[in-house]
DNA sequence: GAGATGGTACGGTGAGGACCGAATCATCGT
DNA sequence: ACGATGATTCGGTCCTCACCGTACCATCTC
């Protein structure tokens, strides 16, 4: 088959340490320049420059030229979930070998984080589980839907549900997808509800970027907002 | 973050051309010994058996001890989807770059083959449009679901839904997901449904694998089934 | 214009690893 | 027990590729 090549070619580009810390560093779906990702990467500029042109030949990542930065973000939401399905079987491995200890620097990541649109970490999960809890969606390890109810309460804070793709049945819509979470090792919200939702929290101020990682903060008002219209049960941190 | 190695360390091991085409071989689900798997991938037993040692300390396939014969599969079904997810990069990056034209060879692929353990190829894709046309399942390309009249039609041919996962709604049952399929570029099913699916199409005589490929051919009673029960409509062949 | 900064080619070095030949171990058939 | 077959280990060769020093191009600032 000729696409062996491609697929080894693909892989390849991604297994690479370098290029991993690159792609993994733009998995918060934000453009990076060169420089920045040099530096998350740990080498120097011009290795970062190479490493960058072969990601973009392939198609991994777009580049957006902005004056005289070079802006490279992740080049569609396949690649995103490329980059997560390996991640899962990257988390089963370091589970099965049990070697390193959870470190604490990744704490605020593992309490709440972005994964390129949507969220992640406990955070995601908790919400994730108030919302089947609420029957506002349904999730298996494979598949999800949003019910009668969840159309409802997701127009109340603003999403669209039907807006967010054609429309389909009538009783209940095909937009939530369950994705594996490498931390908590339980499903939370991706697809375009996961999208619409984690960008619903940033515009009205529930949660809020930590400056210059994937972690995210839940401010006084998203607490609120999480605990009493989506049912989400936080653990104290 | 610690597993960006562990991230790397598998997408490397997915990378080697070699290693590719051997987890490639295994896709259908079955497992091969040492040699078949050296043949496919066209290295030397020693290449070959040092890959494979490699993969199994990594997880990426299981191993399993039968007399003299050593047969691997792979080790999971978050494996597959991984390969699924890269595969389906590496299609977009075959199609961008617009170069091989579709092999003869691949016809019999193209047409009808499993994909770790469901049906994929025109065959995968009709199926899907015919049940989804028919209201017994609804598709998007991030989730799917079964519904009520989909349930009854599955039982009608064997297959329990309610047994397939955990019971959770009522009306209809998660756990049909979509596959993007790499030669049609459109989804068909995978997930529990789509496994049982296809398993229930080799016991009852619908579909037969040719040999020694991931090819599938459909029989005179699977045609017959198909098209009156399932509503697929196949294109003449 | 001159200087500063982000980013990109080019050349050489060094390490990792893919590959096979030869030898060894394990298991099956007779 | 003996040869045949599947599979692994070891040793050595060769080649790819990641990396950075140096030099160069593009853009912004003054």
């Amino acid at each position: 088959m000729a696409s062996n090549a491609k697929f080894a070619e693909i892989a390849s580009l991604a297994g690479d340490p370098a290029r991993a810390a690159m792609l993994h560093a733009l998995m918060d779906g934000r453009a990076l320049t060169a420089s920045e990702l040099a530096q998350a990467a740990g080498i120097a500029p011009q290795t970062a420059s190479g490493h960058l042109a072969r990601l973009a030949d392939a198609h991994l990542v777009a580049v957006t030229k902005q004056g005289r930065h070079r802006y490279h973000r992740l080049a569609s939401a396949d690649v995103a979930r490329m980059m997560e399905s390996i991640m899962q079987v990257a988390s089963d491995l370091e589970d099965r070998r049990r070697t390193v200890v959870t470190g604490p620097r990744d704490k605020a990541l593992r309490a709440a984080r972005t994964c390129y649109d949507h969220l992640a970490g406990q955070l995601g999960v908790a919400l994730a589980d108030g919302l089947a809890a609420g029957g506002h969606v349904e999730l298996s390890d494979e598949a999800g839907l949003v019910t009668e109810k969840g159309i409802a309460l997701f127009d109340e804070i603003g999403i669209d549900v039907a807006a967010l793709s054609a429309v389909r049945g009538r009783r209940a819509r095909v937009l939530c997808r369950p994705c594996l979470d490498w931390s908590e090792r339980r499903p939370h919200l991706a697809g375009a509800l996961g999208a619409a939702l984690c960008t619903r929290g940033f515009e009205d101020g529930w949660i809020r970027r930590v400056e210059g990682t994937r972690a995210v903060t839940v401010t006084r008002k998203g607490e609120h907002v999480l605990r009493e219209v989506l049912g989400v049960r936080l653990a104290a941190s």
